[in-house]
DNA sequence: CCTCATTCATTTGTCAGACAATTATGAAAC
DNA sequence: GTTTCATAATTGTCTGACAAATGAATGAGG
């Protein structure tokens, strides 16, 4: 990673693709709010021809924007392209794949994912702390109980563990939040899963989700941080021994 | 907004269009790491031949992949589909939009999304108190004084807000926050550029930036957690004001 | 008048074939 | 050796066509 900002977005408005270009002109309008949620597009044939392009092109468009989920298109008399409602489940399907490609693609290496992964769920304790829910405490009770069991295996164990951290994200109250974390911790579970909790590893992980559950409870926000530091500095120790076991394996 | 929570993504395998199909399996591919960066994809010809169906719909399932900055195009003797590396640019611009969607197409209001965005940003101060190098302060410094000119409108003010914002969370040095948050800023953007400053609410503003370059420069982690509550409080009471201020209008 | 099956028009999905535009490569001319 | 030009490969675009799906109009029968 030679540079850690993000720099500006290009502008480079160099000539697409027809079909890009459309795309662009048709995505600019959803934007502006020009068309909302469940307008019918023109049909094809329509499109062509207002845009004076053939068919397949107007059709390319229309892929890019479906592959986006901004449209989705149904056959038959009635049929056409509509604009999708953009659901917090496509767009946290498609942060989760995009974080995924990210980190598996990039040279993200495993602390750096943590480290953000951590600090952002830092950043929803104070609230957590505030709009915590009952229904909430009990998908984490059940989670820990889960992960108490000796006989879990690893991905079962890493599936609870996300599980319990959504639901203390989501306890939140705030649906934004639960959508970039819950893509956050998504995108690294890949990378999670390839470590192996030691006995040792799994009852220092479990304490610590019982004391987040008892601050959540007591809605200690200033604790709740704390926690997530210990259980972040606890996530990249084991990490790190995950990673040396294996290193020595290979020189074996 | 009826859940909070993101529900589990919806796994309906229903059959696709062809198109969508093929776009899968080649996503799939790249995703498994069959296919890296820089790789070369068969000719549409050859792709179509081999998926035993039509160049047009090909080209389709390339378009959506594209859509998706999987993969790039070039034409010519050597040209071709190549999988694309997947860079933090590309990535940003994508969650950019898909924030933007998500706030101007849902019920999301703009407190949730303030709330979110501030919430974020206060779990990289400790890191960004850490790491802040001298470039970081060169920035915010500059764009400090830039949004203490009294002619400045109020979208070249936000602007610089952004600016301001995005160089204090590459201060925190890790490529993944910077990622999520500034798309996370970039998207309540068009919400924020709605607001209409008042000359005493962009003091305050200021007073705060100081305040935050001052606490970053003493890397004070603690007291940067504060100075972001008091801005996203800021924030809200001038959007709030806004707001109120807009529905008289309306009433008049 | 109501109900149900049928037909029909509309629209997307897919295909085949063609030509234009672009680009690297290699051969030919100088 | 250098330049120029033809050539092949590949994507970009167009035309026209047919298949499949789907709601709406139509008409028969009750």
């Amino acid at each position: 990673m030679s540079d850690n900002s993000i720099s500006k977005p290009k502008h480079t408005d160099q000539p697409h693709d027809l079909s890009a270009q459309i795309a662009d002109e048709i995505r600019a309008s959803i934007v502006r709010g020009e068309l909302v949620a469940d307008d019918r597009l023109p049909s094809e044939a329509e499109l062509s021809e207002s845009y004076g392009v053939s068919r397949p092109t107007v059709r390319e468009a229309l892929k890019r924007l479906a592959a986006q989920s901004l449209i989705r298109t149904r056959r038959g008399a009635t049929g056409g392209a509509f604009v999708n409602r953009q659901s917090f489940e496509d767009a946290y399907r498609q942060m989760a794949t995009t974080a995924t490609l990210l980190l598996s693609l990039n040279d993200v290496d495993f602390a750096t994912a943590c480290e953000a992964r951590f600090a952002l769920e830092r950043g929803c304790m104070r609230l957590a702390a505030k709009h915590r829910d009952e229904a909430h405490l009990a998908i984490m009770r059940q989670e820990i109980a889960r992960q108490q069991q000796a006989d879990l295996s690893d991905e079962a164990f890493c599936a609870s563990d996300v599980a319990f951290h959504r639901a203390l994200v989501d306890a939140a109250g705030n649906p934004v939040l639960s959508w970039q974390l819950a893509a956050a911790v998504e995108g690294i579970e890949p990378l999670m899963n390839m470590i192996t909790y030691k006995q040792r590893d799994r009852e220092a992980v479990v304490a610590l989700h019982e004391a987040i559950l008892e601050a959540l409870e007591s809605r200690i926000g200033a604790r709740l941080e704390i926690l997530i530091d210990y259980l972040r500095d606890q996530t990249l120790r084991t990490a790190l021994a995950a990673r040396d076991a294996c290193q020595k394996d290979h020189e074996a």
